[in-house]
DNA sequence: CATGAATGAGCATTCATTCAT
DNA sequence: TATGAATGAATGCTCATTCAT
């Protein structure tokens, strides 16, 4: 959004991109014509497939750079351990960026991530990049993080994929709450219990 | 599925049926065209609009039933002091039995299941009586429950909602991961690691 | 043209076949639109599409059977001595057999017949099967004929490929002249002298 | 090809040519497009309309003057006596020199000779001027040869059409077989083969 | 209840051509 | 002269739906 890339493109183009963004996370993939992506952006449709050859092409010109994008950021350093130790004091602290930084980005960039929930399931060439991202980056450096701190004793002894579960659904519980019910409640307190009841349900004090 | 509707369909129908939650879930439902369904199973393309008037009430007459079936049983009966205090010892036991149940649910039907959550975003007829379902039926009686529990001490006294998220959001989590990441894993062991990390994470006492 | 797979059409698909014979034949394949085929066949557009997958398959079907029996006829069976000297007494009989029934058919499947010659060049699909049966079946049989005569003293001693290549030179220039150019010329005297040219340059005797 | 026209024309102009006449030969000329002719030969598509105002401008500029030179040169002088007797000394001669100097041409420009061919059937702008070119120039000339030598004795009293006839199929048939089948094998061969059987068969003596 | 031929609107994509740069 | 973005009509083909049998 906004990036380097979207500063070349021609008006029409750009007009093309929001249109088919805004079509994509309304009706999904498979229901939007191009004929309507044409309409909705004031060009004739021949000229989308002057810029992507196939409708598919467009998806994923679409999504691609985007969940590239919200899933790179925290992770593909590597987790060395001054990073580790210079970053984060504390679980707590570590949680707390990750989920302030990951709600702006979805903020941000809400339909094109909707658009690709929706069609993950649906296209091979979204499964296979994107379960080898989280399974050979994203894991390995979360797993690093919990361990982290378990050994600091700030952590249950629990397998670290089980807290790493604990925590995404908690957190991701609570954005997609705020996203979708209610939008008027305050994010901050709302992350702040959320974050309390992770700490609570993780620490090893009180076993 | 094997319910009463069922036993009065004829074979050609009940194909139809299968074949159609096939396809819907595989490739969902704007991207299955009556014409394969009707291929895989084995019947006219015409025969599909015997049995139901367009496309649209096909995938209704797969998804409602089923979906009414998920989000009843345990939350339509209202949940007065003697079901609450017969039933359940502890939120921990309360927990457990809704764990449980869901998830031999969610085996049993999980291709409907999918289709469902695919396609709830795209078709308006899903959304108002489900949302409403939820908000008039479910979160009343999950919310009695809850603060049954909190008056007997065993849970923070968090706002209803906010444990009740905490609580789907864990289990949730747990059945999702067991689903399509690690269906290997013993799923047993990791409901109870959830229940006790939900457990510590929503009790008072360690505060 | 009306044999037994044609009986068993629907009358739309025979007129869609009429339709599509005409407009290939008189503009060519490539120029020829589905949807110019639907209008003058006075059907549906996807009418056209129930019956054949794809336009190039509508081309196959008409092309294909037709041509495969021009070709079949006096070649298929295979040339032993006595079908040699049972039905052909000289060279000339059997130039005047050949050519009266290959005017007959190419006048009877005309427009056919064109369409393949047009297309041929274009689609390898045609070059293989018809190239192999010229070359493994007509070939071989039409060279048993010549050997026979030049044996019996009737043609010269020169190779046979040669004799064949002047006898079709000859007859389809014939055919063609009378097809294209002065149709109202009488096409037995032409023939015939056609016949005693071929067998004065192909006798031995005035060497 | 090479000729003065060619000079003048650009780098660019020229590779239009090459590439239009490529494919235009390979895949037909409606199964052509221009942005493929583009690509071929390296330009943008806009500037194949620069030369040419339509696709069918380019098709006729690319046949037209390749045609005309092939049906010409030997007939466009008008055959006066002297012409006659000065150049040809018999019927054999003129044969020779004519299916020679054909056959080299034919070699030269073949892929431009193809697609006038294919062509001609669909397209009246070819189709008229090059009839009558053949009918009130190439056929009078031709038949003032053949009366020539007809009246030297030389040829049957058939009617000198027929004559051509016989004497451009069996050329004609000579050239396409060396050009399609085999053309491993001695052309020079072949033509006088080719010229020994027309002279047996158009001869008078052996009547 | 079931068929399958038929429909015509709609689909993604390609086309020859235009035109501002 | 050459470009390449843009066009809109046309392309081959698919769609959900209808209906006579």
């Amino acid at each position: 959004m906004g990036n380097q890339e979207e500063k070349k493109m021609s008006e029409k183009h750009r007009k093309i991109l929001e249109a088919a963004i805004d079509t994509f996370a309304e009706k999904g993939y498979a229901a939007t014509s191009t004929n309507e992506i044409a309409k909705k952006a004031g060009v004739a449709e021949g000229t989308i497939f002057r810029h992507y050859k196939t409708k598919k092409e467009l998806l994923l010109s679409i999504v691609s750079p985007t969940v590239a994008k919200f899933v790179a950021p925290h992770f593909v350093k590597s987790f060395s351990k001054e990073v580790l130790e210079g970053e984060y004091d504390s679980y707590e602290e570590f949680l707390r960026k990750l989920a302030y930084n990951r709600y702006e980005f979805i903020k941000q960039n809400f339909p094109i991530l909707k658009i690709f929930i929706q069609e993950v399931a649906f296209h091979e060439e979204f499964q296979k990049p994107y379960f080898n991202l989280f399974k050979d980056v994203i894991l390995p450096n979360f797993t690093k993080v919990v361990v982290h701190f378990q050994d600091k004793g700030e952590l249950k002894k629990l397998p670290p994929e089980t807290i790493i579960r604990f925590t995404i659904s908690t957190i991701a519980g609570t954005i997609f709450t705020q996203r979708f019910l209610d939008q008027k409640q305050d994010f901050n307190q709302e992350l702040e219990e959320a974050i309390s009841f992770l700490m609570d349900g993780l620490s090893p004090g009180q076993k």
